[in-house]
DNA sequence: ATTTTATGTGTCATAATGACAAATACTAAC
DNA sequence: GTTAGTATTTGTCATTATGACACATAAAAT
């Protein structure tokens, strides 16, 4: 039995992958290998299976490109205009995924002539990737401004100052030191190591790990790391 | 051209659509009218046409059960596991709608044999639609608590206590009637009227409007009408 | 005139926030 | 060995936001 007189067609899975490098953010694009728009730059992405769920369809594309698993996903949106695929309808579900970049630049899969860009220097891309990169920009902008999310960008081990520039960057704003400090130690989520970086300064840095428990304990809390008046670019 | 080896499915919308009616949260289901389920409650919903966008979609069949248009509604989840629609494979973009209930009119279309539940007895619905509905109920939580969104279930006028029964039945709590009247006025996107709601009272209560440019401006605002440590059930 | 009942309003103590500058640890240069 | 240089680290204070708390008021009903 199935549903009569109904139109069936393809559902597509894009992933919007960020990544931090010390200093910008990074999208993960890769060049498309084939017709239409061969060459061009995209997001990473794929068709979704028969006995595959949503889900599992971005778990799977996201580990085919950079061989890894358990990372931080989430649903966006699903687009689709009916014209957005000029070879046949596609509706697309985004998903967008936040990495330690330094855990998988050597993993990548390099079958797809993938490519870290600045999320400031984007090329232009095919479709609607535009449009979805920009709605996972503004979501992921809204949600570090309420959850601890940015963590999930961290190497194991990392510096406060590190941790400032991540909010900085992402909210073009510059943050008091001490206010900062000051708010992050309270939420208990960070432990505090022996040793330091001394990459950066000659004073160096002590490094900070997340305590995992708190960090799953306080990860729906309403938090606010970044002044209010400083949060323009928060919306949805 | 089309993209060869690759399995087309159906893709149906599902709209949640909250309504409050002074003192609870409702929601309005469909009797479903044909096999598989026939006679089970389920959300409204149908299929995407060929020239369609989703947004179209969701304000079309919205539009078919209550006549509404320009109604407040967002994407909310697509759902999509395999054997989710036990026919055949569909895909199921939701979206979640507030509407003002007295602009309901149930009289425009009872095809569909429609009835407002209360959200806290719902009876059981087909497929994974109780589980939609719980995101949905989710996702209400927690936008409400950060944002005026609430409002969109109010009629034109309304009243300062309709206004604070709406938000301590959300999260069933009981809230300060000065802190929680200080609060909302302090963002000025109420407008006081001349005249009184006495239906609930002998005193009456003042209606109060939305004033829509203030409102429009602060929607992204991340508001705090509910005190923090009240909010356990704000998560997603 | 009195009672009844929901509405409307003000104060205070505490917590959270933003603004602000000096000392420290280490390296490198002299 | 001393000094200079640089990023890191840390504390105070004034202002604002918040939560806790109780009584007067308007209008209808008796």
């Amino acid at each position: 039995m199935k549903y009569s007189n109904q139109t069936r067609i393809l559902t597509a899975i894009d992933c919007i992958i960020f990544g931090f490098d010390g200093s910008d953010y990074k999208l993960l694009l890769i060049q498309r290998g084939f017709a239409p728009e061969k060459e061009k730059w995209s997001l990473m992405g794929g068709f979704l299976q028969p006995k595959e769920s949503l889900d599992g369809a971005a778990n799977r594309i996201l580990k085919k490109l950079t061989g890894l698993e358990d990372v931080y996903m989430e649903q966006l949106h699903t687009f689709s205009k009916p014209d957005r695929d000029p070879v046949e309808r596609t509706i697309a579900v985004t998903y967008f995924a936040l990495i330690d970049i330094q855990k998988y630049q050597k993993q990548i899969n390099d079958d797809f002539h993938a490519h870290w860009f600045s999320m400031n220097e984007l090329p232009d891309l095919i479709f609607d990737h535009n449009e979805m990169v920009e709605m996972a920009k503004s979501r992921l902008r809204y949600k570090a401004a309420l959850h601890p999310i940015l963590f999930e960008l961290l190497p194991k081990k990392f510096t406060l100052p590190h941790l400032q520039a991540m909010y900085e960057n992402l909210y073009e704003t510059k943050i008091d030191k001490r206010n900062f400090t000051r708010k992050v130690l309270s939420t208990h989520m960070l432990i505090k190591e022996k040793d330091k970086d001394k990459t950066s300064s000659k004073k160096g840095a002590f490094f900070y790990r997340i305590d995992r428990s708190k960090y799953n304990d306080q990860f729906q809390t309403v938090l606010n790391f970044i002044p209010r008046n400083e949060m323009p670019g928060v919306n949805e």
